[in-house]
DNA sequence: TTGACATTTGAACAATTGTTCAAATGTTGG
DNA sequence: CCAACATTTGAACAATTGTTCAAATGTCAA
């Protein structure tokens, strides 16, 4: 592991370190949702839940479908769950 | 997995969402590290050393022993090595 | 006990960051 | 095209947080 990759892996942990983020995250374990729907779960403005969306995405840990109006998210891939099992592996102890 | 594990988690991440703390991780990757020789490692004070290793034994990533005037740091288990693990994979894609 | 070294602690400062709010942009049906 | 809904964007504010500095604590050898 070169000194680098440790910064990005900072990078990466500190976009799952965030109760927000997680939330959203977990929100799209079962299937896509749309904005409306994630701020309505989380009790929050859409505005909030977008300017969350955009970081998750741009960290490639979400990925977005247009359908008309809305916009559906859903998770990347299977790293996200993998990691988050990881971490709750840790706190169950 | 209940709402409130969400925000637990979220807790975990934040704390290897820092770079100093995933370098010093890093440093005991092999074996155990004094304060100092960590501070020497990552070019920074003892002090600021120090605050790290404490947020991080509280949040049990690692562990302690202190042998004469210095105290030695290790991994608290194979969880943190794991975890490190699964978030490189992430990234080398 | 004293001096030297190792580590910890607390307060202060600067920097980063999440939410809010208002406004802009996208999209569709009428 | 226009109105209504969904989402995004940017600036501002408050809150959180990592480092620094000075001082305190811990440990041991002389």
């Amino acid at each position: 592991m070169r000194e680098n990759e440790l910064y990005d892996l900072a990078e990466l942990f500190k976009v799952f370190g965030d109760s927000t983020r997680i939330r959203i995250l977990y929100a799209l374990f079962e299937h896509e949702v749309s904005v409306n729907d994630i701020a309505e779960q989380l009790s929050m403005t859409a505005s909030a839940v977008s300017h969350q969306l955009r970081i998750l995405k741009q960290n490639k840990l979400i990925k977005s479908r247009r359908e008309g109006k809305q916009m559906y998210y859903s998770l990347a891939d299977d790293h996200v769950k993998t990691i988050m099992a990881m971490g709750m592996e840790h706190i169950e102890e």
